[in-house]
RNA sequence: GCCACUGUAGCUCAGCCUGGUAGAGCGGCUGAUUCGUAAUCAGCAGGUCGGGGGUUCAAGUCCCUCCAGUGGCUCCA
C-alpha cells in the first residue's frame, strides 16, 4: 500500500515519499516560502491539478500565473465561472467550448440572445462564487456515464465523441455545474477574484460565416484584484487614445454618414498627410524610384487580365459608362503593369522601380469599418519594383533596410509574418514554391524573426506582411511584400537581356507604412497624438503675454514661416495660464511665450511640449533649435 | 455581410424605464478683464432629439423599419 517513489523539483532536488500526498503538498514541502500563488503543477511536464496525486515516479514543478500555461489554466477556470453563472440564469442555456486566449479567455454558449443585464447578472453570480469559495473537483469517469452527464448537450456530447476511446474521460465541478473538460484547474474559486468580464458579442459558430448563432462572453483573469486593477487602469488609458477621438480633438479627420468608410481630411490631417508623403518621397529619390501615376478606374478587360475580376470583385467598387462595365481599381499593379508594358524594354532599366501614390477603393463590408484604420478609400506608399531574377534577393534586403529606417523613425515596434499560397491562386504552385523560397531566404539571411501563415498569401504572391499594435494591443497589418511571377505573364510582360533574348521581369509589390490612414491611425495612438514635431499640423504657437505684444508675435510669427515652421498666434484677451492649458491639450510641440522681457531683450521663452516650465534663450537660437529637431525627423521635440 | 448594443446642441452627456412638445458642462459669439506658464467673470446664440412609418388626445420617451456608429465574428492595407 505504501509504495515509495521518488519526486524530482525543478531545483533538482530528489525526494523520496509514499504515494498519498498531492502534487500541491508535495510542493509546499519542498518550497515552503512559495513563489506566490501557485495555480497548477506539472507532473513530467503535463499540467495536473494540484489536487493530482502522483502515484509513480516523476518530476514535479509548480505553474503559476508567470508561465503561459498558468495564466492559461487561470483563463480556463474563470471562463468555467462564467459558464457556470450563465446556467444558473439561464437554465436551456448550452455551454460549448470556452478557451483560453492571447488576451483573456471566453465561452461561446448555445443560448437566446444576451442583453446586459443578463450580463450584470452574471458578473453578481461569479462574485457569489467567489466569495463562496467552491471547490475545481476533478470527476473521471467511463464513457457511459460521460454520455449520461453531458445528456442534455449536443455540444458536449460532440466533444466527448471526439475524445479518442481509451483516454480519460473528465469532468469538472464547481458548485452544481459540472462541465466536460481535461483540465487542469486551479483549485477554487478564490483563486479567481481577479476576474473581469469584458463584454458579449453574437458570433457563429466555428467562426464561419454561415454557422449557427452563439453568443460569446469574453473576459480577461488576474491572479490578484490589484493587478485586474491595474489592467483595466491601463485600458481605460489606452482608450483615451483612441485616434478617432484624438482625430477629432485635434481636427485631422472626420466622417459623415453620406459617404460610410470614406475620411475627410481636414488641414491639420492633410499636413500630416503630406509629410508622411514628403518622408517617402525623399526615400525614394534617395533609393532610385520613378514616380507614376494611373487610372483610377480601368474597364473590366483589365482586371479580367490582372485576375482580380475573378479573385477580387467582390471587394471592388464597380461603374458603369459608354455602356461598359468599369471597376475602381483597388490596388495599383495593373496600372504599373501597364506602364512597364507601353515600350520594349531593356534589361539595362532593371531594376524598375515604380511608386504611385494614388486613392485605392476597396469595398469592405460594412461591419468592418473602423475609424482610420479600416476605410474604404486610402493612399498606400505604394511601388512596384520590375526585377529579374537576380535581382530579387537585392531587392528585397534594401526593403528591409528601409523597413528598419522607417518604423524606428516612428518608434515603433513591428513584427514579420510570411504569408504564403492561399486556396485561391494564380499560377503554378511550383513557381509560387520558388517565390516562397526566395523570401524564407533573404529573412532567414538578415536574421530576421517571424512568423509563418501558410493560406495567407494574395491571390497573386505569397508576401512578408508588417504589423505594428495599436494601444490596445490589437495589431494592424500596415506594410507587405509580395513577390509576383504570375502578373508580369498574366501581362505578357518582357524585357531583352544581355543575350539579345526576351526575357520575363518578376515583380516586387511592396508597401513599408502600408496606407497613410491606418499609419497614422496607429501611430496617433502610438504617440497619443503628440505628433514628432516634422508632423505636428501645428509646431509653433506663440503666445503674446498680453495685448500689446500682439505686434511683436506677429513678426515673430512671420520670421518662423520664413524658417519653414507652421506657426500659429493664439489671441491675448484670455489668461496665459489658460492659453497655456490649450496648447497642451491640442499638442503643440513649441509654446513661445513673448512679454515686457522678451520683447524689450530680443528673447523668447520657450516651452517644450513634455518638459516642465521654460526657458529663456535668443530668437535664433529658439529658432535653430526647433528647426533641427523638424529637419533631423527627431521623434521628440 | 452576421449578431448584440447605441444614436438628444459643434463636443461630452442628463432626460427615455413610469408618454404631457428639451437641460448641463465644455466650445462659439458679445462685453468686461491685459493677466508670466494646464481652466477670469458676465451675458447671448445654438437642438424639427439619426431618417421614415405606426400606436396615442399627446412621442425625445412605446412599437416597426431604414441609415450610421460601437463591440465582437468573418474578412483585410
Amino acid at each position: 500500500m505504501s509504495a515509495e517513489i521518488s519526486v524530482t523539483y525543478p531545483d533538482g532536488r530528489t525526494v523520496s515519499t509514499v504515494v498519498g500526498p498531492t502534487a500541491g503538498e508535495l510542493l509546499r514541502k519542498w518550497n515552503p516560502e512559495g513563489f506566490g500563488p501557485v495555480l497548477a503543477a506539472t507532473w513530467d511536464g503535463r499540467p495536473v491539478d494540484l489536487s493530482f496525486v502522483p502515484a509513480s515516479s516523476g518530476t514535479l514543478a509548480p505553474l503559476t500565473f508567470r508561465e503561459r500555461a498558468g495564466r492559461d489554466i487561470l483563463q480556463h477556470s474563470a471562463a468555467h465561472l462564467v459558464a457556470k453563472a450563465i446556467v444558473e440564469r439561464i437554465p436551456n442555456a448550452l455551454p460549448t467550448a470556452g478557451p483560453p486566449t492571447e488576451e483573456g479567455f471566453y465561452y461561446d454558449f448555445d443560448v437566446r440572445p444576451l442583453t446586459p443585464e443578463d450580463l450584470d447578472a452574471v458578473r453578481a453570480a461569479m462574485d457569489r462564487a467567489v466569495a463562496e469559495d467552491l471547490r475545481f473537483e476533478r470527476v473521471e469517469v467511463d464513457r457511459a456515464e460521460a454520455a449520461r452527464l453531458a445528456g442534455s448537450n449536443p455540444h458536449k456530447l460532440g466533444y466527448l465523441a471526439d475524445i479518442p476511446p481509451g483516454s480519460p474521460v473528465s469532468f469538472y465541478r464547481t458548485g452544481t455545474f459540472l462541465d466536460l473538460c481535461l483540465g487542469p484547474h486551479v483549485p477554487s474559486t478564490k483563486w479567481l477574484a481577479g476576474v473581469h468580464i469584458l463584454g458579449f458579442s453574437a458570433i457563429t459558430a466555428g467562426g464561419v460565416k454561415d454557422g449557427d448563432p452563439r453568443q460569446r462572453i469574453r473576459g480577461v483573469g488576474f491572479p490578484t484584484k490589484p493587478e485586474l486593477a491595474e489592467f483595466l487602469k491601463l485600458r481605460a488609458v489606452a482608450e483615451a487614445r483612441d485616434h478617432r477621438t484624438l482625430g477629432q480633438k485635434l481636427e485631422l479627420f472626420s466622417f459623415s454618414d453620406e459617404a460610410p468608410g470614406f475620411p475627410f481630411w481636414h488641414p491639420n490631417g492633410m499636413v500630416i498627410v503630406r509629410e508622411l508623403e514628403r518622408f517617402v518621397s525623399e526615400h525614394y529619390s534617395e533609393d532610385g524610384y520613378r514616380e507614376i501615376r494611373t487610372p483610377l478606374m480601368f474597364a473590366k478587360s483589365v482586371f479580367e487580365r490582372s485576375g482580380h475580376w475573378e479573385h477580387y470583385r467582390q471587394n471592388m467598387f464597380l461603374t458603369e459608362a459608354d455602356g461598359r462595365e468599369f471597376g475602381w481599381k483597388p490596388m495599383n499593379c495593373p496600372g504599373a503593369m501597364m506602364i512597364f508594358q507601353s515600350r520594349a524594354r531593356s534589361y539595362r532599366e532593371l531594376p524598375l522601380r515604380l511608386a504611385e501614390f494614388a486613392p485605392l477603393h476597396r469595398f469592405e463590408p460594412s461591419g468592418t469599418l473602423h475609424g482610420l484604420t479600416r476605410v474604404r478609400e486610402f493612399v498606400q506608399d505604394d511601388a512596384h519594383l520590375f526585377v529579374t531574377e537576380e535581382q530579387i534577393e537585392g531587392e528585397l534586403v534594401r526593403l528591409l533596410k528601409w523597413i528598419d529606417r522607417a518604423f524606428t523613425t516612428f518608434r515603433l515596434t513591428w513584427s514579420y509574418e510570411l504569408s504564403k499560397r492561399p486556396a485561391q491562386f494564380l499560377g503554378d504552385p511550383s513557381e509560387w514554391d520558388r517565390a516562397e523560397a526566395v523570401l524564407e531566404k533573404v529573412l532567414k539571411g538578415s536574421g530576421i524573426e517571424y512568423t509563418t501563415s501558410p493560406g495567407e498569401g494574395a491571390f497573386y504572391a505569397p508576401k512578408i506582411d508588417i504589423h505594428v499594435r495599436d494601444s490596445l494591443g490589437r495589431p494592424w497589418q500596415t506594410g507587405t511584400i509580395q513577390l509576383d511571377y504570375q502578373m508580369p505573364a498574366r501581362f505578357g510582360l518582357e524585357y531583352q537581356g544581355a543575350d539579345g533574348r526576351l526575357h520575363r521581369p518578376v515583380v516586387i509589390h511592396r508597401t513599408i507604412l502600408g496606407t497613410w490612414e491606418r499609419f497614422l491611425g496607429v501611430l496617433l495612438e502610438h504617440c497619443d497624438g503628440r505628433l514628432p514635431p516634422w508632423l505636428s499640423p501645428t509646431q509653433v504657437r506663440i503666445l503674446p503675454l498680453a495685448e500689446r505684444h500682439d505686434a511683436a508675435a506677429d513678426q515673430l510669427a512671420g520670421r518662423l514661416r520664413t524658417a519653414h515652421l507652421r506657426v500659429d498666434r493664439a489671441g491675448s484677451d484670455e489668461t496665459l495660464s489658460k492659453r497655456v492649458r490649450q496648447a497642451e491639450i491640442d499638442r503643440i510641440p513649441y509654446l513661445i511665450v513673448l512679454g515686457d522681457q522678451e520683447v524689450a531683450n530680443a528673447t523668447v521663452a520657450l516651452r517644450v511640449r513634455g518638459e516642465k516650465g521654460q526657458k529663456t534663450l535668443s530668437e535664433s537660437d529658439a529658432t535653430a533649435r526647433m528647426v533641427r529637431a523638424v529637419e533631423h525627423r527627431s521623434f521628440d521635440p
